[in-house]
This record gives C-alpha cells, sequence and structure tokens, in this order.
DNA sequence: ATGGCTGCTTTGAGCAGA
C-alpha cells in the first residue's frame, strides 16, 4: 500500500496539479494538508473522476485537511479534530482507518514567531496530539501519522541550519514536543530509511529557493514499529514543486508492505 | 534587507503561511 501526505497549500488551485500527480504516483492513500476550502465546496467529483474516494474536515480560506483513497479501499472510523476542538477552531486534523492502518493527518499550527501565543499554541497542540494518541492507540497497532508537521526534526533536516537556529521551524522547544510524541511509540519513517540524506519538503517560494534547493523537511510520516518493519521505502516526489504555480510543499510518500498486515 | 512569493478574501489591501 503506497500512502502519502502533501501540503496541497489549496486544493482549488492545485486540482489539475494533484489530479494529474495521482495518475502518475498511483498512491493508494494521499493526505492533504490547507485545502483552504468549506467542507460544503470540496472537489468531490474532480477526485472521484480520479479514481478516489474522499473525506474532509474544512474551513474557508485557512486550514483543512483531507484523505483521499482509491475507491474499493473502505475508509473506515473518520475522526476530524482533537479531542476537545469546537466548531469553530481550526480545522487542523482527519484520522481514518484504510486497509487496518490507522491513519492519522495532521496540519500543525504553524507557530508564526517563536515565544507568541500562535507559538505556544503549537507546542500546546503537539502535547494534545501525543496525549490523545496515548489515551486511543497501543504502540503495537499499526498507526501511521502524517502531514505538515511545521518542524525540522534536526539540522539534517535544514539546508541552512545557522540561519534558522532558533527560529519558528527549527526551535528546541518544538523539537522537544515532536520528540515526545516520538517518544510514545513512533518512528520518523523516512529518517529510519535515509539515516544521513539531506532531504527537504518544503522550500520558499521567494529568492529562487527551489533552484537551490534551500528546502527544510517539515512534511514527516511517523509509524509504530510495527508499520515501520512493513515499510519498503519511504520518499519525497520533488517532481510537483517543479510545475509552474507549485505548491511550495512536496508530498513525501511511504510504500507498506501489505503481505504482512490488514 | 521587516523585503522577498503565493492564495485567499463579499476585489483589494491585508492576512497567513514557513
Amino acid at each position: 500500500m503506497r500512502i502519502a501526505s502533501w501540503n496541497v497549500n489549496s486544493i482549488r488551485a492545485r486540482l489539475e496539479h494533484l489530479t494529474d500527480w495521482l495518475r502518475r504516483a498511483s498512491p493508494d492513500v494521499v493526505c492533504m494538508q490547507e485545502t483552504k476550502v468549506d467542507d460544503e465546496k470540496f472537489p468531490v467529483e474532480a477526485l472521484g473522476d480520479a479514481g478516489y474516494a474522499v473525506v474532509y474536515a474544512g474551513q474557508k480560506s485557512y486550514n483543512g485537511v483531507a484523505i483521499a483513497a482509491r475507491f474499493g479501499l473502505p475508509i473506515q472510523d473518520v475522526k476530524k479534530d482533537l479531542d476537545g476542538d469546537s466548531e469553530d477552531t481550526a480545522r487542523r486534523l482527519i484520522a481514518a482507518t484504510i486497509e487496518g492502518v490507522r491513519i492519522v493527518n495532521v496540519y500543525v499550527p504553524n507557530g508564526q514567531v517563536v515565544g507568541t501565543k500562535p507559538f505556544v499554541y503549537k507546542l500546546l497542540w503537539l502535547e494534545r496530539l501525543r496525549a490523545e494518541l496515548a489515551a486511543r492507540h497501543a504502540t503495537t497497532e499499526p498507526v501511521l501519522v502524517c502531514g505538515d508537521f511545521n518542524v525540522a526534526p534536526a539540522t539534517i533536516d535544514v539546508r541552512e541550519p545557522k540561519k534558522w537556529e532558533g527560529q519558528v521551524l527549527c526551535h528546541p522547544d518544538e523539537r522537544a514536543a515532536l520528540g515526545k510524541l516520538l517518544n510514545w511509540g513512533l518512528v520518523d519513517a523516512l529518517r529510519a530509511k535515509h539515516p544521513d540524506e539531506q532531504i527537504y519538503s518544503w522550500w520558499d517560494y521567494r529568492m529562487g529557493a527551489f533552484k537551490k534547493n534551500n528546502g527544510l523537511r517539515i512534511d514527516l510520516i511517523l509509524v509504530t514499529p510495527s508499520l515501520l518493519d512493513r515499510t519498503k521505502d519511504v520518499w519525497v516526489d520533488k517532481s510537483t514543486r517543479e510545475l509552474d504555480k507549485p505548491s511550495d510543499h512536496a508530498p513525501v510518500l511511504i510504500d507498506i508492505d501489505e503481505s504482512q498486515g490488514g
């Protein structure tokens, strides 16, 4: 089973890229972030034409998450938002069980500037996610948590670490919050498979950052140990970032052996 | 260098992103 995570930066602005890419990359499941659209206006039909069913938790203008699965793969036990969220909180989480894998798709708050209210909210959000996973799941289950974490886990995940040192996305408090989430029982799947490679998933639109490969790896796929055992490979598909009017994020993909699971 | 790009918003300057 091939699962992808992609911050599309507006699903409506990216619809052609998305449907073209689905045909090209052929994921069984794609988790999307920053769909930036009300549920009433979600492009269900376009995804259907591409061969995918979709569940979504969206809002106007900002945030929004969705999980699409190839027709024939049932999407079960859909859960939206963190426990304790209300109707007017940002839509940042959608989870579902597909082929026996619990898939939790997150758009972690950006945090804006270190020390601000949004930054504190980001740290709290990561802790709430950890608490919710720990309350709902055992680490022996096949659980996959993916999305835009807005945290670069380590120095290797940043092309210009000195420039980013102590800044939002790279601050020790964010890395500690992510570390605590991992300590519950998750593994950063790409890093486990590629311990020494500099691989990025986001490049700033400005200053020709992509051409210089001046990026950060902030889009992650975290898995429990039983899923890591079944993981064949994890990679970033940079091809979408080369298109006209791209998302600033590229998709991250994981191939999971199906013979051992389900 | 407080800019630089992009998408969204009851359309147009301001916001949020990262």
